[in-house]
RNA sequence: UGGCCGGUAGUUCAAUUGGUGGAACGCCAGAUUUUGAUUCUGGAGGUCGUGGGUUCGAUCCCCGCCCGGCCAACCA
């Protein structure tokens, strides 16, 4: 079972019924034939950095809302700042956006394909007056813009003329102009309430290289200009984004409004970006965790991106689920990261295949067992779906049980392996402790049992029944395995709230490498990627690249743990 | 400080489009169980931000206030 494998009918099974204010949007457009019925979104990353869990947000309602709708969504990239941005991050963002099981029908679509488009659009605004070329510095044109209470002033350069203008705006792109000497605005309004519309900057001289367009510009269009005229040129419908370009949209608006677009005008509409608890998703503060070392890239399986939640195990299908069930909404939220575990348990839970392995071994010899023989036990693969079939375990004399399954002195309600205790091997044959040998410190480093013979299967002839079934592996036939276990990223549900850096509440602990598991055989012929259950543990992941190196992806739910947490 | 968006169980979202509110996760208890898992059943938990107004009646309409978020990059 692959943590590859997608799940398309469920992803649409759960959005079938689903209903709020961007549902109710489309389905009122198709209603009134706004855009002849059709219906079309985009995914619009800048390749600027790799996706994080709160992407996948965006992913999936997109994706899912023009398949819900029998539409179209497209993976465009907002290239528009050929400063930040590589061919490395589009390779990056395709594949995870691939991954988490959607496919851009079958093209790709690039900001950068539309900009003569664009530029002839400028050119158009120029003609209509709508626009200028401003040579005031950043600073002063800052100044200029006024503040929320105060009204901006007008730029000495604002009332060009159209022929100025224009020759000027060639000039840019010509490249005749350094970085920064000049700038094409929007002649809008300098007293307007809304700052965004306070004559924005169209476009910026930068001689820079672009991944795609190499050194055909020297200059290239902001967001705002770029956004709206990039949804129009493909046809897009519905342009959702997240709440904080709610005051852009009147500029969306403005600049749609006065260009000749190729179709119908589309839309922008807000919701709220996804946030989890105990992580952080701000690009600086994740390539800090990476700069510092502490972590080992942004792949690493303790990290809130797309590729690091993929190495730990989490099947895309649950992260698919997860979304679908917290929905769309114009409320500030931060989810809890139990909720999205949960989803992420349920999914493995039905498909993850059982397999036995011992993280913190501690050996039981078994005096009335035969020496060297090695007997073949069939183990389920699933306990709730036979279809998933059975394998052979090997019991022998010698195996491994969790340290934390045997207490010399066990406190209430303990009801696994202490001396004089008898409980079942899973799948195997009751064994009662006998005795234990410590070491000079006075530490358990070895119990001695014996086993009932005729509990083969795990069944008692005589009907008695045993308090606890623990799990084990053969000490002879296991294979040895490296698994880290992990914690909260961030020791803080919110951090970074108030003033304070995330980084303060990073979990030293956040992880943890156990070095001596013993994992039973069939482990050693397990694919990179595929997750399985530790019975009695939790789900775990083998990793992409190394063999015989998994990461546990989420614990089973832990009654014992609670039950003892609670009495501290 | 101005504009915009939001404020419903511990958490996140629903609903009633004026007739005293549901789900999921979490929590608690019980049943089943060769994983203290899964599954199943039940339970606790809400002055619907707050003060006023309209109304027979307001969580829903109106006004004020409070709280949170976003906006004054040649980032997106």
């Amino acid at each position: 079972m692959s943590n590859d494998s997608t799940n398309e009918e469920s992803a649409e099974a759960e959005t079938a019924e689903a209903s709020d204010f961007l549902r109710d949007q489309i389905r009122a457009d198709l209603a009134a034939g706004t855009y002849g019925g059709r219906v079309k979104t985009r995914f619009p990353p800048e390749p600027n950095g790799y996706l994080h869990i709160g992407h996948a947000m965006s992913i999936c309602l997109n994706f899912g809302l023009a398949q819900e709708f029998g539409g179209e969504c497209n993976l465009r990239f907002d290239d528009t700042n050929p400063e930040a941005e590589s061919e490395e991050f589009v390779r990056a963002i395709v594949e995870d956006v691939e991954w988490l099981g959607f496919e851009s029908s079958d093209t790709i679509y690039y900001a950068s394909d539309y900009f003569d488009q664009m530029y002839s659009w400028a050119e158009d605004l120029i003609n209509k007056g709508l626009a200028y070329v401003d040579d005031l510095d950043s600073e002063t044109m800052s100044e200029m813009r006024g503040g929320f209470t105060t009204p901006g002033q007008n730029s000495p350069f604002r009332e060009r003329s159209i022929e100025e203008n224009l020759d000027l705006f060639r000039r840019m792109k010509a490249g005749e102009f350094a970085d920064g000497e000049r700038v094409l605005r929007a002649k809008i309004d300098m007293n307007h309430e809304n700052m965004q519309m306070r004559d924005p900057v169209m476009y910026r001289i930068r001689n820079t290289p672009h991944h795609r367009t190499g050194d055909t510009w020297a200059i290239y269009p902001n967001y705002d200009w770029a956004h709206g005229q990039e949804d129009a040129i493909e046809g897009v419908t519905h342009s959702i984004c997240t709440l904080e370009f709610d005051n852009n949209r009147e500029l969306y608006d403005w600049y749609q409004n006065n260009i000749d677009l190729p179709f119908e005008k589309p839309n922008q509409y807000e919701f709220a970006r996804l946030n989890l608890t105990h992580i952080v998703t701000s690009k600086r503060k994740l390539a800090q965790l990476v700069a510092d070392g502490v972590v080992n890239g942004w792949d690493d399986a303790a990290m809130p991106t797309i590729r690091g939640v993929r190495r730990r195990g989490y099947p895309a299908s649950a992260i698919r689920a997860f979304c679908s069930h917290i929905g769309v909404a114009k409320t500030n939220s931060v989810r809890e990261i139990e909720l999205l575990e949960s989803f992420v348990r349920d999914e493995l839970n039905a498909t993850a295949l059982r397999r036995s392995g011992v993280l913190r071994p501690l050996k039981v010899v078994i005096d009335n067992y035969p020496e060297g023989q090695v007997e073949m036990l069939t183990a389920a693969n699933h306990p709730n779906d036979e279809s998933l079939g059975v394998r052979d375990v090997p019991f022998t004399r010698e195996i491994y049980i969790e340290r934390e399954d045997f207490e010399e002195d066990p406190p209430p309600k303990y009801y696994r392996l202490t001396v004089g205790r008898e409980v079942r091997l899973r799948y195997g044959y009751f064994i009662t402790a006998t005795d234990v040998v410590k070491d000079a410190e006075g530490n358990v480093v070895e119990v001695r049992a014996t086993y009932d013979p005729e509990t083969s299967g795990g069944q008692a002839p005589d009907g008695r029944k045993v308090k606890s079934t623990i799990h084990w592996v053969s000490a002879s036939e296991a294979v040895d395995a490296t698994v880290v276990l992990y914690d909260r990223l961030f020791t803080d549900e919110h951090p970074g709230s108030g003033d304070t850096d995330p980084l303060d509440s990073l979990n030293a602990d956040a992880k943890e490498v156990l070095e001596g598991a013993k994992l039973e055989p069939s482990m050693a012929k397990i694919a990179a990627g595929e997750v399985v259950q530790f019975e009695r543990l939790g789900y775990f992941a083998h990793d992409l690249d190394q063999p015989m190196l998994f990461h546990r992806t989420v614990g089973l739910r832990d009654e014992w743990a609670r039950l003892q947490k609670r009495k501290k």
